[in-house]
DNA sequence: TCGTCATCGTGTTACGTATAACCTACTGGC
DNA sequence: GCCAGTAGGTTATACGTAACACGATGACGA
C-alpha cells in the first residue's frame, strides 16, 4: 500500500465495511455499531495512520469548517494576535482558519479564494483590508467585519473595539497633564477604525475651551510618520497647534515611533518637551525609548468575538455584542506639559 | 439555480458535454474543440461565474498544487516576507500558499495538516520552528528546509542563507572601528541559524589577537534583552568582555533594540560608549533611536527559492543553491571605539 | 467506391467520503 | 409459531471534476 490509506483500506483491514468505518470515525456510532467493532476499527486505523481525505470530505458534504481570515499585512502583529485568538476558538469547535494576507498598497488583486486553497464556510475580514474586501462581496459568504462602521450594513456580523473610548482616555490622559495644543499624527490608510480616532480626538478636545488640534496623515511606516511629525512641528500652521505643540497624538504605535524621532531630530525631547502617545501596544512600544504611552487593544479577544460571530451566524443565530473595552497604558513617553 | 453553478451547468448552458468544458476551461482543448466552441465556453463559464470546485479537483488529481508554509511566529516580519516571495512564485506555476503559525514556545502542539484544511503536495519550513518539524517528517511530504543545518540530511531540499557571511561582516566592521571588547547577545532559540551566527562571530574574532568576547542569550523579546545584556555589561566576568565591553553584537535586530535600553540604562550612549548591531533589518532597525546598523536578509528571495525548490522537487528534479547573500547595513548604532 | 485520417466532440469512470436506505439475525412476548 | 423490535451491520449513491477511450462526421486520395 504505497498510497496513503483509505477509510476503505481500513474497512478492508478490520473486516468490516467502509460505511462502519466511516461511522466509528465520525463518532456516529452508538446504537449502531458494537463497541467491540468500533474499538477494533479505531484500532486499526491508527495503526494504519489513516488520515481523512479532507478534499473527498468537502466535497460530499459542501460545507469544510474552515473560516478565512482577511488581515491587512502579515507583519502587523496586532493581527497576528487576532488570528491566535480566532484559530483558538475555531478549534473548540472543530473548525479551522485560513488566512489570507490583503496585498499591501494596491497590489495585483490577488484571488483571495484561489489562494485559501480550500472552499470556506465564512470570512472573518478586517476593514483595513480594502483591497480584498470587494471579492468577498462577490460571494455570498457569511461575511464578519472586524472594527468595520456600524452604519455599513453589509456584513452578517460585526466585532468592534470600543477606539473611540481608546481615543477619549488618550485626550483625558494629555489634558490632565496639562496639553493644550495639540497634533494628531493620523494613519493615511483609509478605514473606519481610523476615522473613529480622529472624530473621538476632535470632539474631546472640543469639551475643553483652549485647546488646539492639527491634523497631519502618514502612511503606516516609520520613515514617513516621522518626516509628516517633522513637518507639523516646523511649518507654521495659520490656526495654531502647529510648531508650539505639546502633544503628539499617534493612529498607531508604529507612526508613534516615528513621531518620537521626528521629536528628538528637531532638537526637542519626549516627553520633557512634547509628549507622544501610541496605540495598538505592539512590542515596538517598549521596544523603543521612551517607552510608549499607548492603548491597549485586546486583539485576541477581537479574534475569538470574530470567529464566535461567524459559528453563530452559520448556525443561523444572531450575533449582538457590546463593543470590547480598551485601557490606556501609561508608559515613559508622556508627561506634564512644559512651562 | 440557487446552487453555485457547476461545470455541469456550464455545459447544459452552453449547449455541450461536461468533459468539454472541463478541457476548454483546464485549457486542454487545442485541437480537440473548435475555436468558436471553447470561445462559447467561456463566455458562458464567465457569464454564470462559475467557480471551480476546488475540493472536486484535488480529491479527482490528488495533487492539490498547494504548498504549506510553516512559520515560527507570525509576528516575525521575516517571515511575513519570506510568505510575500513564496506566494509570488507559487502564483507564477499555478500554485498556493497556505501559512501554517507554529505555535510559540511549547504550546499544545495542534495538528499542522488538519489547520491546513487543505491537502498538501509539500512543505516549505523554517528550522525555527521546531514544534512542528516533528509532525512534518511523520509524513512523506516532501519537505524544503529554510536555514537549516547543511549536516542534517532530512529534508528533500535546503534553502541557506549566508548568515556566517553576515556576522563576519559585522565583525569586520566593528573591528575595523577599533572594538575589541565584545558581548554576544544570542537567541536563546535553539536554531540552527542562530548556532551559525555564533560560532561565525567566535572564529572571526579568534583571528584578531587581543580580543575578547563574552556570550548571554535570551529569547527573543526586547525586554528579555534588556536584562540580559544588563547583565552582562555590569556582572564582572572573569574571562573579560564583560563590563567594559565596548561592542555588543546581537542575533536580531529586536534583541539589538533591547540591547540599546540597557546600554542606556546603565548611563552609557549608543553609540559613543557602546555599539551596538542587529540582525534581519526588520522595521524596527529604523523604528528605533539611534537606527541600527544591521545585516539585511533576503528574506522575499528565501521565499521565492524555497519555492522554486519545492517545485523542483515535485518535479523529480534535484535543486541546489548556493546560499543567498547578505549585506551590512551601517547605520547609527556603530561608531568608532572609545578611547 | 472505399478506406484513411483529421476534426470535434461525448459517454463514462474514478477519486474518498458521509449517509440514507436496506438487510439479517436474534430476542421476547403472546 | 409468528410477528415486532432492535442490535449490528452492509449496499448503494452522490458530491464536482479531469481525463481516458471511444464515436460521428466529413474530406480526400487512390
Amino acid at each position: 500500500m504505497a498510497h496513503r490509506p483509505t477509510s476503505r483500506d481500513v474497512a478492508q483491514a478490520a473486516g468490516v465495511s467502509q460505511a462502519t468505518v466511516s461511522l466509528v470515525l465520525g463518532d456516529k456510532w452508538r446504537g449502531r455499531v458494537s463497541e467491540r467493532t468500533a474499538g477494533l476499527v479505531r484500532d486499526t486505523a491508527r495503526e494504519l495512520g489513516y488520515r481523512p481525505n479532507l478534499a473527498a470530505r468537502h466535497l460530499r458534504l459542501g460545507r469544510t469548517r474552515t473560516a478565512l481570515l482577511v488581515v491587512p499585512a502579515l507583519t502587523n502583529e496586532f493581527f497576528a494576535r487576532v488570528y491566535t485568538g480566532a484559530a483558538g476558538m475555531a478549534a473548540e469547535h472543530g473548525f479551522g482558519v485560513v488566512l489570507y494576507p490583503s496585498p499591501e498598497g494596491v497590489g495585483p488583486a490577488r484571488d483571495p479564494f484561489a489562494s485559501a486553497r480550500a472552499a470556506l464556510d465564512g470570512v472573518i475580514a478586517s476593514s483595513m483590508a480594502a483591497q480584498t474586501l470587494g471579492a468577498i462581496r462577490g460571494t455570498d459568504l457569511p461575511l464578519v467585519m472586524l472594527d468595520s462602521d456600524p452604519d455599513d450594513p453589509v456584513p452578517a456580523a460585526r466585532v468592534n473595539v470600543d477606539i473611540a473610548d481608546g481615543m477619549r482616555q488618550v485626550a483625558a490622559h494629555l489634558l490632565g497633564l496639562g496639553h493644550r495644543r495639540f497634533v494628531h499624527l493620523a494613519s493615511a490608510v483609509p478605514s473606519w477604525t481610523f476615522e473613529v480616532r480622529a472624530r473621538a480626538l476632535r470632539e474631546a478636545l472640543r469639551q475643553v475651551p483652549g485647546t488646539s488640534l492639527r491634523t497631519v496623515s502618514a502612511p503606516l511606516n516609520a520613515d514617513a510618520a516621522r518626516e509628516a511629525a517633522e513637518r507639523a512641528l516646523t511649518s507654521p500652521e495659520t490656526s495654531g497647534g502647529g510648531p508650539d505643540a505639546t502633544a503628539l497624538v499617534c493612529d498607531d504605535d508604529i507612526l508613534a515611533a516615528g513621531a518620537c524621532k521626528a521629536v528628538r531630530r528637531l532638537g526637542r525631547r519626549v516627553p520633557d518637551d512634547v509628549s507622544v502617545t501610541g496605540f495598538d501596544d505592539l512590542a515596538l512600544a517598549t521596544a523603543v525609548e521612551p517607552e510608549l504611552t499607548t492603548v491597549r487593544l485586546p486583539a485576541e479577544r477581537v479574534g475569538e468575538q470574530g470567529m464566535a460571530a461567524l459559528l453563530a451566524v452559520l448556525d443561523g443565530r444572531s450575533f449582538e455584542a457590546p463593543d470590547l473595552p480598551v485601557s490606556l497604558i501609561p508608559r515613559a513617553s508622556t508627561a506634564r506639559a512644559p512651562r
